[in-house]
DNA sequence: TACCACAGGTTCAAATAATGAACCGATCCA
DNA sequence: TGGATCGGTTCATTATTTGAACCTGTGGTA
């Protein structure tokens, strides 16, 4: 693992309810030295990475990343692109709705929308990675990716998240079978204890998946017959996203999601 | 230089006008060695801050910047923050508007607002670092900052950009007593060759600087009259967004910006 | 007051990782 | 056919990163 890397996954114990992180705390997350982690930090800091706080001296993220942000969607506009769809999609089916991208064998978030009325919701952290085979949205990626990323993945090992994620590379293979035939991604209690969801693939120009539409309810609520009845809106949500993107379904597949929008 | 900051320095020869870049180029903008930029920009890439296109081989800025982004704004909302006040007062002033914060010894620029009417318009990259001593928000915020580190500022060099860059030390030093005073810094065509502006500063929890406020109007415009017809509203931008970041504007310069608003 | 625990930060010899000149293969163009 | 440019790789040399120990300041507490 080289230097850069040690340094920008500092980056990534960012979260939501995790939003400013002192040097000790850091050197627990990370298991590396004291001394190292604090070069890390410092030249982070330096290059606008972070911002430390002058008082508390907690680490959080800086503006160079705002700045970064700016000129990927000035030039290539991704999250601007996708909110109005997640966010309609949202409104429709009235559960949480996100849009994931692939980042080497994870996904991650790139737009997410809660619902406007409802009770329970299902919490969603846009500052975590996912790891895709105890998503839907990683499963519907898996199923049309090429068959020697899929490999790669599997041997890389599948953590237990939850009881009911699926660890069995054999068992990831045949569901994501299923996953080609329908088109869609059903997965339940296996990334949170109390979340059922459902994703549905998003590709780009040259029909490569790119990322996931994704819909994820309180698995109390999920019924086979909500979840039936939320399909059209989120396969049609998710020809519209490839659509909006750029990308266009795989010709030999495509039929299925017109079919269920 | 650590190597950290050589590879993160890569991803800033982005901007608006260059979206993509090729190893080759890579290599002319930095100056460094063809296998360590490569290196570098594989694990730049291995870590979402860059993304290739897998036929022109030419790198863009990664996902990951997305979702820090995304992680930023929810927990310490800056940009959404910003993006009325400037917007506001681009519509108020029929001119471009643009929030930058201190990073390092430059601005990075935060929100910027291009007016809705007007023929000419000035040309804003929000992807360029901003020196200090070539801008009116530059200015603004040396004015207002400790100093030991306008000292450090003035001491690395103030490289000349238009021939009406200030590059002595003295003519900067007594600008920014003349902007201590009055509030305000005015700058003409001193980073563009076309282009005046005037900046405010924009002040943290704690009554330190953090950034400006500044507008920019094409120099064939910029009489007098207009710059004072503009001031009004840029001074109340500025008590408006150092609010809205929770901030104070110190208390024995407060009056100047008061007035004027 | 003395003592302890824990925070952030620094030092310097030892070890490891970064570096770059030369090389490879592909593509484009005259 | 030759050469110019592109992205990418190799491996001995070199320079940078590393981490155990140390320093300093703070808050709690006996």
């Amino acid at each position: 693992m080289g230097t850069i890397t040690k340094a920008l996954d500092l980056l990534n114990f960012f979260s939501r309810k995790r939003p400013a992180i002192g040097l000790s705390e850091f050197v627990k997350l990370s298991g590396r030295d004291k001394a190292t982690v604090h070069r890390h930090l410092t030249e982070l800091e330096e290059n606008g990475f972070l911002q430390q706080n002058p008082e508390t001296r907690a680490y959080r993220l800086g503006p160079a990343i705002l700045r970064l942000s700016g000129v990927r969607e000035a030039t290539y506009p991704m999250r601007s692109v996708l909110r109005p769809v997640v966010r309609d999609l949202a409104d429709t089916v009235g559960e949480l709705v996100h849009a994931s991208v692939l980042q080497g064998e994870m996904l991650s978030p790139v737009v997410h929308a809660d619902p406007l009325g409802h009770g329970t919701q299902v919490h969603f952290d846009e500052g975590e990675m996912l790891p895709l085979h105890a998503t839907s949205s990683g499963l519907a990626v898996m199923a049309f990716a090429p068959d020697a990323f899929v490999s790669r993945v599997l041997k890389a090992g599948l953590p237990g998240i939850t009881q009911r994620t699926l660890t069995d590379a054999g068992a990831v293979r045949s569901l994501l079978d299923e996953v080609r035939a329908t088109g869609v991604a059903r997965l339940d209690r296996a990334f949170d204890e109390e979340v059922s969801s459902q994703g549905v693939p998003v590709f780009g120009p040259s029909g490569e998946v790119v990322g996931a539409l994704s819909v994820a309810i309180p698995a109390v609520r999920a019924s086979e017959e909500k979840m039936n009845a939320i399909l059209p809106a989120l396969c049609d949500g998710a020809v519209q996203a490839t659509r909006a993107l750029g990308g266009q379904m795989p010709p030999e597949h495509a039929a299925k999601w017109a079919a269920n929008a």
